[in-house]
DNA sequence: ATTTTGACTTAAG
DNA sequence: GCTTAAGCCAAAA
């Protein structure tokens, strides 16, 4: 039994805690592959587990809110971070403060 | 099997 | 500080 990467990823983007956000890159590093963050991203996209997997909680290396083709796109997500008690700094979230501290 | 593409990241100008 | 280039990985055609 082998996991698939995409896998890996579903599983960890849907262990991100409520209030935190976790990095494409971030994803792949713990999914085992730090360098596969375009891949990550492709996964998000083609989003087999969508409604359970909390693809808006990923974000961009620097907090940028990319991609997200669901409702309202990145305004939606954004103020759903925001309810969520993710903290933004203008159109970026505070990684800062925010970004998921996975041990 | 090869090519294309994509919601990334980092480095350089 | 912003724009451009190159590197990287995995899935779909």
């Amino acid at each position: 039994m082998k996991k698939t990467f995409k896998e890996k990823v579903y599983v960890l983007t849907r262990a991100i805690p409520k209030g935190k956000v976790a990095t494409y890159g971030q994803l792949a590093r713990l999914a085992g592959n730090p360098r596969a963050a375009r891949a990550v991203g492709a996964f998000m996209r083609m989003n087999d587990d969508a409604p359970n997997t909390p693809c808006h909680r990923v974000v961009a290396a620097d907090g940028n809110l990319t991609g997200y083709s669901g409702s309202g796109g990145v305004t939606s997500k954004k103020k759903m971070l925001l309810k969520e008690g993710v903290i933004f700094k203008g159109a970026l979230v505070d990684l800062t403060r925010s970004q998921w501290d996975y041990s």
